[in-house]
DNA sequence: TTATTTTTTGGACATATGTCCTATTCAAGT
DNA sequence: ACTTGAATAGGACATATGTCCAAAAAATAA
């Protein structure tokens, strides 16, 4: 069992909260697998992933799914809800076993409501919108080439630690999902890159040979 | 001359700031046209919309326009730069003249970091990220004909009042701006609900003759 | 090893949408 | 009424990308 004040401690949010909030929280533990929230469900909790990786996504009502990103703790889940009163936004499930402070919002109006902690709320939001925007822009403004040639670079060039960690076990089949595109059309383009020499691809890795025209074709594009 | 005031007790925000604060800024009205900050410039105020209304949107490196949105008065702008720290995310602009408050970031970080100003910001901040998401979302699932259907419906719909005062006076170019087409792609499929009867379009308006297959033909999408 | 099932790959085709350009219509000036 | 210029409409074509399916390869079972 975790300790919740060292695990906050080694974050610095051990003053985010107060006593009466701690008291009123639990740990919790998930399975690989678990939905910490889906999509447009009602929620009670913010939940403080300290450990572990969640992946974040959207499904339709069509079912059609929109992989938003992988992250690593520490990261706060609820936040937006919390901040707005709606339901969830983002679906958020666990990748492999994690482990959150939970956190209920009834214990954070009754006893948090201090600059310190909204404002850490503020920042995340904020953060959060940021990074949206720009990946729809991104999205909205540029062909799977460019994506695609974007997302390669971004993690073959170092520099780049959190995103690699978190981007690069994704399947080949998640890979389109995050680049919004179909398998078969991903597929497509990677042979183009093959075909130009730019990369080689094995069954189960792709290699980078030409990082140079490579990042030409991704033309501005990069991530994080 | 305008009484800030009065204009802030009318939104109910009174509240929110300090008389420090209320000290240091300034009430500007600008002409139509002007720019009250522009993507990736650096702002270091915020800026309470009084008066008026404001175009919202993106302009990429290559001079593609993204449209976001209308917004009338009451907003904010330069929250969620404020809240970050990053540089403008996106453009704004006035349309007609402008009447706003003019807060230096400073003035905030010294004299306003109270709860209830942060939990204000927070609250418009999330609202602002749910819209973003949404937008995005039906933006990448769906064709221009939901979305042009979509648009229709919610802007002939009575009970959408406000995206009916924000939205209904875009020219043809602005709302293919908005729904992210070319103007040629608008006329298109414009035409095609004109061929089978679903709207008639003269050179000026768009009457919709049958709103109901209209609306089945925007597939649940619809705004605000 | 051979047979069967699953995964990966790529062909063929359809469609949404962009670009470029010409024709048409409307408005404004002389 | 003409002329000219802007706004509007629409034709023709290119392209990015999706869908559906069959071939090929790998993994698994027999």
């Amino acid at each position: 069992m975790m300790n919740i004040m060292d695990a906050l401690t080694r974050l610095q949010w051990n003053h985010l909260f107060s006593n009466e909030t701690l008291e009123s929280s639990s740990v919790v533990t998930y399975a690989s697998g678990t939905m910490l929230c889906s999509n447009d469900q009602h929620i009670e909790s913010l939940f403080v992933v300290l450990e572990g990786r969640v992946k974040i996504y959207t499904l339709s009502e069509e079912g059609k799914l929109r992989l938003l990103r992988l992250k690593a703790a520490p990261t706060l889940i609820g936040d937006i809800e919390y901040a707005s009163g709606r339901n969830v936004l983002h679906t958020v499930e666990a990748v492999g076993p994690v482990t959150c402070l939970r956190i209920p919002f009834e214990a954070l109006r009754r006893y948090n409501r201090t600059v310190e902690f909204t404002e850490h709320l503020l920042r995340g939001v904020s953060e959060k919108l940021f990074i949206e925007a720009n990946a729809s822009s991104n999205h909205l403004m540029s062909t799977l080439e460019e994506r695609l040639a974007g997302y390669l670079i971004s993690l073959s060039e170092s520099g780049n630690e959190l995103f690699q960690a978190e981007m690069s076990q994704l399947k080949r089949k998640e890979v389109a999902e995050w680049l919004g595109t179909s398998y078969r059309h991903l597929n497509r383009t990677l042979q183009a890159f093959v075909d130009e020499g730019l990369v080689k691809r094995t069954r189960k890795e792709v290699i980078i040979l030409n990082s140079e025209r490579l990042k030409e074709r991704a033309n501005g594009m990069f991530y994080e």
